[in-house]
DNA sequence: CTGAAAGCGCTAACAC
DNA sequence: GTGTTAGCGCTTTCAG
C-alpha cells in the first residue's frame, strides 16, 4: 500500500507511480505505463498518505477549521448546526474536511495561534461568534492565515466577515411596527460588544428617524441577548409613566423573556404590547403568541465563509488579500405577536 | 523551528534534543544539557511537526472523528450541539482535537473506511444517529478502527454504545398517566430502525403490563420523529371509535404535531388529552401547555462516548474489546401538558 | 550520557 | 518517458 510497492509490482519507479497518481507531467508517461500503474494502484486499493504527502510538499492540510469561543451565544440556539451545514457543504464540495475547536471553560489555549501560526493545521478558519474589539481578531491576525468572521462583522477594514443585514432587519421589523400604527415603539437592546446588536439598534433608530420619530433613550432598555435580560429590560419598560406599545427585541430569546415578563404583568400581546423579535429561532413559531421575527439566511452564511475563505487560502500568497464584509439579506416574518390591525 | 536548529544553537545532535523534548529516556540525559535545551527550545516557542511525527511513528492521530450521517435526526434539535459539547470536553481534556464528518446530500463517501480503515486519520470515531442494522455499522467494522454509537444502541453484541435509558425513561412516562388515572393511553411510535424508538416503546408496554392493562395495537400509531407525522399519528387516534385520554408521544417534535392536531380538532390539552412526549427539547417548555417529557443526558452521553473511545483506541490493541452497551438515567419533567388532576 | 545514521512515504529536481 | 536521488522533520536503534 505505498508508492514502492505499487512500484515494484509495476516495475517501475517510484517517481514514475507518483507521477501517475497525481496526474502530474500529464503527457511526460506512456498510456501503457499508465494505465498498468493505475490499474494496479487501484487493485490495492492504494490512498496516499496524507502525512507523508504534508510533510514534503509543505501545503497546508485539507481542513476547514471551525472555532467556537467558549462564551459564544450561538449555543443557545440552532444556529450552530446551521452554520455546521453551511460551512460542511462548501468544505465537502472541495473534497476538505473539518476540524472543530471548541474550547472548554477553562481552557487557556491560543487556538488561533497553534492552527493558523507557523505550522498551518488547517487552510482557513472560521471564526464563530466573535465579539467587537474581540482580542482574538488580533490573535487570528498575528497567527497569520486566513480568517474569517462568520455571522459577526469587525470595524477593522482589513477584517472579512460574513454576516447578516442587521440593520436593514431591524429597519423593517421596526418599520412594520409603525405600519400597524405604533409610535411609542421599546427597543430591548442587545450586548454593546456584538456587531449584531449595533446594527439592529441602529436599524431601529434609522427607521424611527425615517418615520419622523424621535429616538427616546428611555424606551431602549439594556439586554444581553439572554432570556432573563429580556424579561428583566421588559419589567423595566412595563414600568415607565408612558409605557410602549411595542417592543422590538434584538433577538428572540429576549423576545421571549419579553413575553414572560407580559404575561406575568398581565398584559396582553399584541393587543396591550406588540412584540417582535430577531433571528426566527424554531421557538419562535410555537410560543403563544407565534413571534414575529426576523429570519436569517444562517446556513448561507456558514456556506459563503467558508467558499471565502477557503478561496483566500488558495489564492496566491502575493494576491490581495480580498478582505471584505459580505452582507446577506434578511426576511421579515409576521406572525402573530405583533398584531394586525390598525392603530390611530 | 526544527529539531535541528535547537540542536545547532544547544551544540547537541538532534537525538538529544528529541529525547528531551519528549521527555524520554529520562535518566539517560544529563540535567544541564536538558536545561539548555529546554529553555533553547522554549525560547524558540518550538513545536514538534505534527506530520512528521506521524509519519515516522505511525501512531493515529490526536483526533476524535465524529460522524453524522446525513439524515440523521439530530439536525432537527439541540441535541447535536449538546453532543458535541460533551465529546468536545472530553477531547480537549486528552489534548485531542476533533474533526467533524458531515456527508452532504449527494456523498458517496465512505467515511468509515476513509478514517477508521488503513491508515487511520482519527483515534476513534463517534457515530451519531445511526439505525438499527445500520450499514454504516458494519463499515465501521470491516473498517477496523475503534468506533462507537452516540445515543443509539446496537442489537449486534460486540458494538460499544452510550445511550439513555429509554425503556425506563418511557416507562415512567407512562406510568405517571396510569397514576393521573388514565387508562386508554395511545402511542404515537416512532421508526422501527431507531433503537430509541424501539426502547420507548417496550417502556411503553412495559408500563401498561405492569398497570394490568392490555396493550391494545389500535392505540399504536406509528410515527416517524417528525412533526407532521406526529400530527397525521393524533388525528387517526381521534378517529378512533374510543379515543384515547392520554397520549404518549416517542419524541418531542411528534408531540408538538400532535398537540397541533388536537388543538385544530377543538380538544383542550391536558383537559381532554393528556400528552407526554420524550427528549426535553427547547421548545418544550415554551408550547402552550408546556410540555411534560422525559429528559435526557445529552452532554454527558457525548462525553462519555468520547471517553470511551479514546480508552479504548488507546488500549493496548490485544485487550479485551471491551464493548458494551452503556445506559444513562432520564428524568420525567412534569409540566401541563399532562394535567394533574385525578380521573377515575 | 550522547551522537550517527537509518528510514517513515512521498515529491521534485535532475539526469539519462 | 523513466529512473535516481535528495531530502521534508522526526524517532529510534545502535555505537561509542
Amino acid at each position: 500500500m505505498s508508492l514502492r510497492e505499487i512500484a515494484r509490482k509495476a516495475g517501475v519507479s517510484v517517481a514514475t507511480v507518483s507521477r501517475v497518481v497525481n496526474d502530474v507531467d500529464r503527457q511526460k508517461v506512456s498510456s501503457e505505463t499508465r494505465e498498468r500503474v493505475l490499474s494496479i494502484a487501484r487493485s490495492m486499493d492504494y490512498r496516499p498518505n496524507p502525512q507523508a504527502v504534508a510533510l514534503v510538499t509543505g501545503r497546508p492540510p485539507n481542513v476547514l477549521g471551525l472555532y467556537l469561543p467558549y462564551q459564544s451565544h450561538v449555543f443557545d440556539s440552532f444556529y450552530f448546526t446551521e452554520i455546521i451545514r453551511g460551512a460542511a457543504d462548501a468544505a465537502n464540495h472541495r473534497g476538505m474536511s473539518i476540524a472543530l475547536y471548541m474550547p472548554s471553560r477553562d481552557d487557556t489555549r491560543d487556538v488561533p495561534r497553534d492552527v493558523l501560526g507557523g505550522r498551518r493545521s488547517v487552510a482557513g478558519l472560521l471564526l464563530i461568534g466573535a465579539r467587537l474589539r474581540d482580542p482574538l481578531i488580533a490573535r487570528c491576525r498575528k497567527a497569520g492565515g486566513p480568517f474569517i468572521l462568520v455571522n459577526n462583522a469587525a470595524p477593522e477594514p482589513d477584517v472579512s466577515s460574513v454576516d447578516c443585514d442587521n440593520v436593514a432587519g431591524a429597519r423593517s421589523a421596526v418599520r412594520h411596527l409603525l405600519s400597524l400604527g405604533h409610535r411609542r415603539i421599546a427597543l430591548i437592546a442587545g450586548p454593546a460588544d456584538s456587531s449584531n446588536a449595533c446594527d439592529r439598534r441602529a436599524g431601529y433608530e434609522a427607521a424611527l428617524r425615517d418615520a419622523g420619530i424621535p429616538v427616546d433613550p428611555r424606551l431602549i432598555a439594556p439586554g444581553d441577548f439572554v432570556e432573563a435580560g429580556g424579561r428583566a429590560a421588559m419589567e423595566a419598560l412595563l414600568a415607565l409613566p408612558d409605557p410602549p406599545t411595542a417592543v422590538f427585541a434584538a433577538n428572540d430569546v429576549m423576545a421571549l423573556g419579553a413575553l414572560a415578563a407580559l404575561r406575568a404583568a398581565g398584559r396582553r400581546v399584541p393587543d396591550d404590547v406588540a412584540v417582535v423579535g430577531f433571528d426566527d429561532i424554531p421557538i419562535a413559531r410555537y410560543v403563544e403568541p407565534r413571534l414575529t421575527t426576523v429570519r436569517q439566511p444562517i446556513y448561507d452564511v456558514g456556506r459563503r465563509a467558508a467558499e471565502r475563505v477557503l478561496d483566500q487560502a488558495g489564492a496566491a500568497p502575493d494576491a490581495a488579500p480580498a478582505s471584505e464584509r459580505e452582507v446577506l439579506g434578511t426576511e421579515l416574518v409576521i406572525r402573530e405577536s405583533c398584531g394586525g390591525g390598525n392603530r390611530t
